[in-house]
This record gives C-alpha cells, structure tokens and sequence, in this order.
RNA sequence: GCGAAUAUGGUGAAGUGGUUAACACAUCGGAUUGUGGCUCCGACAUGCGUGGGUUCGACUCCCACUAUUCGCCCCA
C-alpha cells in the first residue's frame, strides 16, 4: 500500500476543522495587533539558510531537505521561516519604507529531516511574527505578548515565559569566551554531546539536561555578567514592559537557543503540562539583530518568535480545551425515492443559497439508513420529501433534538428554519 | 544519527506449531418497530506488515527489511 512519507501526516475530518478554526484564530489576533502578512515560498535558494541559520547549527548540518532543480541550483524546503521573511524584506527594499517597523506574520508548512516522535513532524506548521527596524525593547515585549494573548485567548493555562539575553554581539563574544575559557579544563568530565558542542556551539552546553545537575553547570559563568552597559539597559526595559502587560517570566540563563542569529533577548514559552516533556515549549524566539546584515541588507534590527502548531494543538487536547468548531449540519434532505429526488436536490440548492448548511443523501439509502446518516452529520433537521409532499407541495421537516415533527408548505421552509434555528442558539 | 516497543479485517482486539483465525464495535442486507435510534436473523480477513529460513506443517519459532509509536540529540 502506498503511505504517506514518514513525518507527514493527512488533515481531514474534525482535525481539519480545528485547524481552520484555529487559522481564523491567527488571522484575527494579527489585524489586531497591525501586523501584516506575509507568504514567502516553501524553497528557497540553499544559500539563505546556511547564511542565516549558520553553517554548524544542526538544522542546516543536518536536518534540511535540499534537492537540485533541472537548472542545476541548488535549493531547500524552508527549515524556519524567519530566513525568508527576512529576505522578502531585504529584497523588496522595506527597509526604505517610511512606516517602520515593518510588522510580519506568517504561518505556513517547515521542513525538516528528523526522526518523527511525539508532536514532532518532517513536515510541521508554524506560526511567526517578525518585526524589523526597531530596535525598541518595548517591541522585545510585545513580540513576546503576541504569544502569551494566543496562548490565553486559547484558554491554556499555567503558560510560563521564560527570557533571557545574549547581549549585544559584544557582550555575547565575550561570553563566548569566558564559556570557552570556563570549560576548558572541565572538557573530560561533560558528556559526550557536551564536548562536541564545546567547539560547535558552546552557548548550547549550558542547556544540557545530562550534565545539568553538575556543579560546573550551576557555576559556569552567566550571560548576564558579561553584559555591557547598552545591552543591560535593554534587557532591564523588556522586563519593565512585560510586567506593565501583566506578563509573568523567569529570567533562566540557560536559555540560549540553538540558531546563531540571536542577540539580545532570547525567549521560550512553555506550556507547563505533566507528561509533555520535551513538547511543553510551545514557542521560541528571541532578536536577532545581524541577522539581516548577515543576509546583505543594511544594518536593521529584528526580533520575532516561531509557535509549532502541531504541539500547540497537542497542548490544548492534553488541557482537555475544546475549540468552539461547528459540529453538524443544519438539516438533511431525504427522498422517499427517485421520484422526489429532483425536488430533494433543488431543494438542497435553495436552502444553500439562503445560507443553511445542509446536505442529502447520494447514496439511495433506505429510510432507515438515511436517519442514521442524518445522525452520523448532526443534522439538527431532517426533511423528508415522499409522494404526499410532493402532490401537496408541503415538506415533513423533523427535529432530529426533540422528535417533534412538522408539515409545512414548502414555500414556508426558509422562515421556518430561520426560526427554529434560532431556538438552538439560546 | 542513537535507543526501546509494536506490527492480525474499516476500528478495538483474542489466539494455538497442525483440518473452519475468537469476540466486540462499525458497515451492509433482512425481520420487527406508527419514519431511523431497541430487539432478532444473516453477510463481512483467499488472510495474520514484507521477504527469507527452521519444520512433515507456521499467523504462532529464527533472521533481515520496512513501517508505526515513544525517548535521546536538536528544535517549534
């Protein structure tokens, strides 16, 4: 049998209805927020995302679906999306708009070549927010904020913010080096992964959940302390802002992110929930103000953050939150037999155009299937067309909640669907 | 890339080295029911992930592969 490739997954059913929902959700917070949307394409040249990413992350080492077009250029599944906004911007000179900062948000399939596991996919959705030109640490918070409201409009509780910074690209070299300095004589006495990220990416060892109960970790130097003044001052602002928007945090200095393009204000938003485990950060971001020097725009700063859609989906099944989908259908049409099925289907037409929900059989079922059927749809009426209706141009219309049954003239069906549908929404 | 578990019909599953692979749900047909939802009767795996091997004989034992799930790494 043929299958899906591994990592993917189909949507239909009431998974779908979710999803849409939870779309309309995304659309409507970002208008309200000013944010604009942005659709850049699933590929790109490979190029982009080994400068943006960095070459020795593991998405881009390791993880990327690249593939050579019948021109012979080298190309990649987006991994993220931030690379490709970022060059939507640079390329589209936004950088010369006069209503800066240009707000972003997008929301679209990522692609990676991992092992599938629990709220992990090769192919997964996120949703983002970028926003560029200013270098504010009162946008830090409100980037920050955008999540938080999602996660409270959804109704998940016990989110947990927690921040940190990297500073400014000076304070984070000079990080760098007091980390490499620090662990250097401990080098044996870490873990395997450990070593190897000491020369890869040093910044990561302090977020290693094998060594994490060390005393070398607890007393490795701390970003903070090696802040110059401006980037102190930034970070003291984001925290002022987050507790003006009554968003609680925790500063943990271990956050450091795995994507080279951070400076600043580094963030992840947790969901808390037992048994979640590695799934539980929902959200991560922070700002990266090279990032668009790095990928040939004029100097620009940034800031932005990525949900992963499938674990936010997961978190709200986990908290038992339902979205409030629209379950069923306003009626279900059925004919007695081939005779009255014209007028069954014109019918169909009639009441879809007038704006009900509503569906028939197509499967010449009998009578009693058919009820079924209306069940399976949460049909909230079922109308039936036989002989008599059709000689006496009424319709038998069911209420398939309480069994009451009505015969009304045809030419009445609207107003009285319009009424009674009305009884189901107090 | 590493580690672990699992793999029987549309679904959930039981099962023994040996002629017909339980059971339940779903589905379909029929009986009954004042037009269905209850009850009753009937149908429904040419096959037990794929390919090898052991055996007189394997769905049941062994090996390989594949897939799924979970964890690690990393990330959202």
């Amino acid at each position: 049998m043929l299958q899906k490739p591994k990592g993917t997954y189909d949507v239909y059913g009431e998974y779908g209805k979710k999803i849409l929902y939870l779309e309309a959700i995304l659309q409507t917070l970002m208008e309200k927020y000013n944010y604009e949307y942005f659709r850049t394409p699933i590929f790109e040249a490979s190029e982009l995302f080994h400068r943006g990413l960095g070459e020795t992350t593991d998405i881009v080492s390791k993880e990327t679906y690249d593939f050579k077009d019948r021109g012979d250029r080298f190309m990649t599944l987006r991994p993220e999306g931030t690379a490709g906004i970022v060059r939507s911007f640079i390329e589209n000179k936004m950088y010369g708009s006069p209503n800066m900062p240009v707000k972003a948000w997008y929301y679209g399939p990522m692609f990676r070549y991992e092992r599938p596991q629990s709220g992990r996919f090769r192919e997964f959705y996120q949703f983002g927010v970028e926003v560029f030109g200013s270098n504010d640490p009162l946008v830090d918070a409100e980037v920050i904020s955008v999540a938080v409201n999602l996660f409270r409009l959804l109704g998940l509780k016990g989110i947990k913010v927690n921040i940190n910074t990297l500073g400014d690209t000076e304070s984070r070299n000079n990080y760098r080096e007091a980390l490499l300095k620090y662990f250097k004589p401990y080098l044996n006495d870490l873990c395997e992964d450990c070593r190897n990220r000491y020369t890869k990416n040093p910044l990561r060892i302090l977020d290693c959940k094998v060594d994490a109960d060390k005393d070398i970790m607890k007393n490795a130097p701390k970003t903070i302390d090696y802040l110059n003044i401006e980037s102190k001052e930034h970070f003291k602002k984001v925290q002022e802002y987050l507790k003006a928007l009554e968003i609680d945090f925790e500063i943990n200095p271990n956050i450091v992110r795995g994507l080279d393009y951070y400076t600043h204000t580094v963030f992840e938003v947790e969901a808390n929930i037992q048994g979640f485990g590695s799934q539980n950060v929902l959200c991560g971001g922070g700002r990266y103000n090279n990032l668009i020097t790095n990928l040939g725009g004029p100097e620009t700063p940034g800031v932005g953050f990525a949900i992963g859609i499938e674990r936010l989906l997961t978190a709200l099944e986990f908290e038992k939150i339902e979205l409030d989908i629209n379950i069923g259908i306003d009626a279900y049409i059925i004919s007695m037999s081939e005779k009255e099925k014209i007028e069954a289907f014109k019918l169909l037409q009639n009441l879809r155009l007038n704006g009900f929900n509503c569906d028939m059989d197509y499967m010449n079922r009998n009578l009693k299937s058919n009820f079924k059927q209306s069940e399976r749809l949460n049909a909230k009426f079922v109308i039936i067309i036989g002989e008599d209706e059709l000689k006496n141009d009424i319709l038998t219309i069911k209420n398939n909640i309480t069994k009451e049954e009505y015969k009304i003239d045809s030419c009445y069906i609207i107003n009285f669907l319009d009424e009674k549908l009305g009884d189901f929404d107090e």
